[in-house]
DNA sequence: GTCTATACACCGATAGAC
DNA sequence: GTCTATCGGTGTATAGAC
């Protein structure tokens, strides 16, 4: 990699899945530079929060002038979107299990990476920045996307381990796409309440009542 | 788009927000000019996201300068304090139940209500507007203090109709603030997901699923 | 109460030296 | 590749006439 500047068209959003599908880690080819460019891109918004994020801000985690960044990315807009897609692979490689586990173990893993009961104050902030980016979806098509295919790459996590549960008869015969949009839109809630609002003790009894529904949903009737 | 202050759409706008003014607990005075400022306001929302929001959009909407705004509030602050408050006044209400209806009914109706099926356009653009603001409730205390009184109100209705149809021997004897929680993050959820991603088909599978749970959960074993 | 005009900060983005 | 300097635009907010 030659660290040119990046043109900025978003041509490789469709490679994302299909890398994710063979479990690789499909990281795209970031210059050093660019890298460090993401990393200030992390910290600024960790600090200020979306509405309060600018390429001064940015330049300033940075330790260099704001005129260097455009160097690297055309426009504001493209560099929030290689951002989003640098925080995606990140974000979506830690929510692999690894198969052939107990389906039960396997949910609860799941589960607990996406709604962990207790959260120090680091992790509240990332999940406060996702938050953020991803308010702006609704107004941004290129956003939008991505949270699609996040939302659509968990719900596929979700059912697949279902249907394996199934499959080998430690679940009941259960429509298992239903179930895993059941989940994800109950996890998403719970997560999005838990940053947007300051009942604490929601997510708490969430997720006992996840827990309860998906034992009642999925184990076999003796 | 004309540079007209109203136009159609927004009119119907205003309607949107007006008619859920009857039977509310509105404890504040509004003066005529506040309110008109309240639905320039919810019409530049709707038309250019918060992110957009400025006061010169809302001096637009209204058909007056940036001025008059400032005579009536203080700071853009203080004016988006008493937007969400007047907002929320009128949303609560149109939550409401009549009490002593059936409670199948009555958790219908809410399930319904929060998380209706089909949406039209318009109603598309409310429920994006309002997650727009609930996003700054991240980064803003009175934001998060105003949809975490939001967010209590609604487990507290459902959990109220739960606790009713436990006593009126409807409903099984479940933990009814457990019902209420695992109902109220599924509707936050999937509302979240409708207008932060294009999952169309998500949203149908959750309320067949919230159906299905909440008749396993409820419904007395004969 | 509403207006016009304006102050001042910051934004995204560019030019051109080095 | 990074810098300083700057442009044009928009934002919030205010001053003062009417």
């Amino acid at each position: 990699m030659t660290g040119e500047p990046n043109d900025g068209c978003a041509d490789r959003a469709d490679d994302e899945l299909t890398e994710m599908a063979d479990g690789g880690t499909s990281d795209r080819d970031w210059t050093e530079a660019e890298e460090e460019i993401m990393l200030a891109t992390y910290r600024a918004l960790l600090e200020h929060g979306y509405a309060g994020l600018s390429i001064s801000r940015i330049a300033d985690e940075l330790g260099k002038s704001k005129a260097s960044i455009y160097y690297h990315y055309d426009s504001k807009e493209v560099l929030l979107g290689a951002f989003l897609e640098y925080a995606i692979d990140q974000f979506e490689s830690s929510v692999q299990t690894e198969t052939g586990e107990d389906p039960w173990a396997e949910l609860e893993h799941v589960v607990e990476k996406l709604l962990p009961l207790r959260v120090d104050e680091e992790k509240r902030r990332v999940q406060a920045t996702v938050i953020g980016l991803r308010g702006q979806a609704v107004t941004s098509d290129a956003f939008r996307e991505q949270f699609t295919e996040i939302d659509e790459q968990l719900a596929a996590t979700i059912r697949d381990i279902v249907q394996r549960g199934i499959e080998n008869g430690t679940f009941r015969d259960v429509d298992a796409d239903r179930v895993a949009e059941h989940v994800l839109a109950t996890i998403n809630g719970a997560m999005y309440g838990r940053v947007t609002s300051d009942r604490e003790t929601a997510v708490a009894a969430v997720r006992v009542s996840l827990s309860s529904y998906l034992d009642t949903e999925l184990r076999p009737q003796s």
